[in-house]
DNA sequence: CGCATTTATAGTCGGCATGACTATTAGTCA
DNA sequence: TGACTAATAGTCATGCCGACTATAAATGCG
């Protein structure tokens, strides 16, 4: 029995809230995803999704931007993105007890250190394809994430997002390439970005010369925009799903 | 301190877990929200969003249906769209206690009777856009059901979820306009709804003639399709925010 | 009965975004 | 110096889409 209005006390169950954090980056040209090793019971020596409780006098997104910095070391959240991605509470998903947890979805620019303090569970960069099973229900977390952000590169900047400061095109081209898995075509691929206004904007005057071959591009930082009008669609496989 | 693994009893606050419904439906070419009278302080008098508690033994999707059911008095489910939106953590967000509530989306087509059971607090039918100020943090919640809904007609087949089994396209074009309150050039949303395979499919010979003026419309059924590719975007009023 | 009104449906036309492709430029490496 | 590599520039045809005109099929009023 619920009541709509006036709580009693006793009327509802209490439950443990956490946070589980799929935290992505791009390194070497691959998509990975930050994990833990469990040491305990139960899911023993499997991976799982960083994450923890929330605490009485914090909200769920602040628990989420404690966990990215304890897990991952960064002490400055400017340039990181940290969304909501959705609530799992399926009564059996912790065997040991009731946990509705919120996931996240964080991006990160390049890899900002495997990890961060001395605690004993280490968070390490695992490669997105590799991932074995996961702990718990992580694995449908993580591609619900993985569905997300592939989502929103199509019609938000959100690629500058794994991006440091400056960027070029042709790395840009790789973020879409790595979470999309399909190749595009770099003249167009280009056009489409110069073409928004206030997704990049040109660094007046420097290339990136890094050890690469070839003609040294053209470096960029995120503009102001934030969506994307048109959008920037995948490349149709027919009629997709989802 | 929260520990990443192996959960302490003690280590964790107690949350109550509640589900809140923003159910949207079309009545007389309006949007309408389906609210709630609260009785008691805090907000008594003022309008909320349903919800309720979340059992011990159900997720967050179940109560949401199950609460879906008991506020409208739709029996069957069919036709139905309940989709889960966010969840909202802020610490002060009930001043009575904590509470986290999980947020859904639902569209209903057409009024399915306003009300259900022999309840106390009877849940009404009001406009979207004359909804004073509600009770907690519904008026954002609402909001944001809003702006998903909105999104997601741009991508989706979702406006077939405002409408019952039988439609004609002015009225799907009616779900378009009204959610996004601008109107559409008819023709071009009839040639882009046709050519979209699986978003509707004509029922033969049947035409509504409905007490209408005008040529009697053709009849359509929502198709199998989910997606929208390429998608049906808003009337571009220069860069849309978000 | 006829005509204005209303709504659905058909079709046209130009612009722009996009996919596919070719060409040129500017570097590195052997 | 010359292959190789990658960035950048440009071309061209297709197709989608916004704006618009035209026709068809019903109602209702005089």
């Amino acid at each position: 029995m619920t009541s709509p209005e006036g709580y009693d006390k006793y009327a509802f169950e209490p439950f443990a809230v956490t946070v589980d954090l799929a935290v992505l980056t791009l390194r070497a040209g691959t998509l990975q995803v930050l994990l833990v090793e469990r040491g305990e019971e139960p899911y023993a020596g499997r991976w799982a999704l960083p994450g923890g409780f929330v605490l009485p006098d914090e909200s769920a997104e602040e628990a989420a931007w404690r966990e990215l910095a304890e897990e991952t070391g960064v002490t400055d959240a400017s340039g990181l993105h940290l969304e909501q991605l959705r609530t799992y509470s399926e009564p059996g998903r912790d065997p040991r007890m009731r946990v509705v947890t919120v996931a996240f979805a964080a991006l990160l620019p390049d890899p900002p250190v495997p990890h961060g303090g001395g605690d004993a569970a280490q968070a390490q960069w695992l490669r997105f394809d590799a991932v074995g099973p996961l702990a718990f229900d992580h694995d449908r977390i993580l591609a619900d994430a993985h569905e997300r952000v592939g989502a929103k590169l199509e019609y938000t900047c959100l690629a500058t997002a794994f991006c440091p400061p400056e960027f070029t095109l042709g790395e840009l081209q790789q973020v879409y390439e790595t979470v999309w898995g399909t190749p595009l075509d770099r003249p167009n691929f280009r056009r489409k970005v110069l073409a928004t206004p206030g997704f990049v904007e040109q660094v007046p005057g420097a290339a990136r010369l890094t050890g690469g071959r070839g003609k040294p591009a053209a470096l960029y930082r995120a503009g102001g925009a934030t969506a994307l009008h048109p959008p920037l669609l995948r490349p149709t496989t027919e009629g997709r799903p989802r």
